[in-house]
DNA sequence: AAGTGTGAAAAGTTTCACAGCG
DNA sequence: CGCTGTGAAACTTTTCACACTT
């Protein structure tokens, strides 16, 4: 989900227009391709991507057609070629440090969360207010006193950080971060944030997407 | 974020057609509601409203209509009528009971989050494969074997369901979910579900969300 | 024949602008 | 005057349809 906020952070670095949603569907294709060249699939048609995704064969037509010409007619895409493009499209710089602020319950959860280093993410260390009592948990990554928070990120040009403390601190701490250099933050509090235009937020709200569902079932 | 199949679950219950987008905007606008009634507040305008929720004052003025009719021109909208009208809206019956499936690190960790219950959700039992280990995790919530997860379901009328298993076992485990009756699923496994077009599913993908954030960090 | 790339139509959403009410 | 309710405009995103290539 993308911040509510109507301005945009503009686009982002140097990749031109490629629609909000889009970004998300590319990982989404990432993965997917990932699971085909596992199985020594070396190309695949939009149709069957397509399935494998859950989208319209178009849309992945569409997608794809915004990083370049990759596919071959009446053949489809090169799988690795692909996942290439979009890597470079979508992971920036490799292996990008990641700050979490607040190893509670939620934030030690996604400290021993594999998925992230997957995807080339890597949280190089965590930041709460009681470090003593979270150190008790046995994280594989360091957890300092919320203190250090912006020593730490100026000295290791840290831009991205994940947010998890209470609701009520959710704002001051962002505004640290973002004073300290942070460009972009997920942000786990059920509190909208104020930002910089400049700086991306995106809001992942558990009780709101709880609730989204529970206005489904009849 | 909504399921990707093209053919959406149709709307809800009874109510008519409210946006997709606008059913996300709603919870926001109760839970900023919530604060003003904290605070004494009885009445509240669009823009007020608007700059509390980080969106456009039309849109909330929109949102709101689809409603009724709530407002007093010149005056605003009465933040407690507008709440219980929400809560309407969205909560349909108070107290949804919701199971979850894989008490693994993320799974315990929503268990432990204070959050849903505040929205009315109520987490009454957990399934995992080895409930034992879980039980160490001193949850307040029992935790069963995912043996007895349909029968638990069929016997409680369960209609939502909170999906933390390991990828691989998704699927299979939202299959049977979905045969015992299961109407919603809130997904937190890195897979693209496949459900019948009258389950909604609504996807919370951890490092997806940071990927499309790095996205955005130049 | 199979399957991409894409312009154009359709659908969905947001914002504007203003009439009209309290 | 302040502020809602809403039609119409603007914008975004998705889907269609088909020419074109291998």
């Amino acid at each position: 989900m993308q911040t509510p906020p109507p301005d945009l952070p503009a686009h982002a670095p140097g990749k031109a227009d490629l629609p909000k949603k889009a970004i998300y569907r590319l990982s989404i294709y990432h993965r997917c391709l990932e699971k085909l060249a596992v199985n020594g699939v070396a190309t695949v048609s939009s149709s069957t991507l397509a399935r494998a995704a859950g989208v319209n064969a178009s849309q992945i037509r569409k997608d794809i057609a915004y990083l370049g010409q990759y596919g071959t007619r009446g053949l489809g895409y090169p799988v690795g070629t692909l996942m290439g493009s979009i890597r470079d499209t979508l992971g920036r710089e490799r292996f990008q440090p990641v700050v979490l602020i607040g190893a509670g319950n939620l934030g030690s959860a996604l400290l021993r969360y594999q998925g992230f280093e997957k995807e080339g993410f890597q949280v190089v260390a965590a930041f709460d207010a009681d470090p003593e009592s979270a150190a008790r948990r046995r994280l594989s990554v360091p957890v300092h006193h919320e203190s250090q928070l912006e020593e730490f990120i100026v000295r290791e040009k840290v831009k991205l950080a994940i947010l998890c403390v209470p609701a009520g601190f959710a704002q001051a701490v962002a505004n640290r971060l973002v004073e300290a250099g942070v460009q972009a933050i997920l942000n786990f509090s059920p509190v909208v944030l104020e930002v910089p235009a400049d700086v991306t937020v995106n809001n992942v709200d558990l009780a709101l997407e709880l609730e989204h569902i529970g206005y489904f079932v009849r």
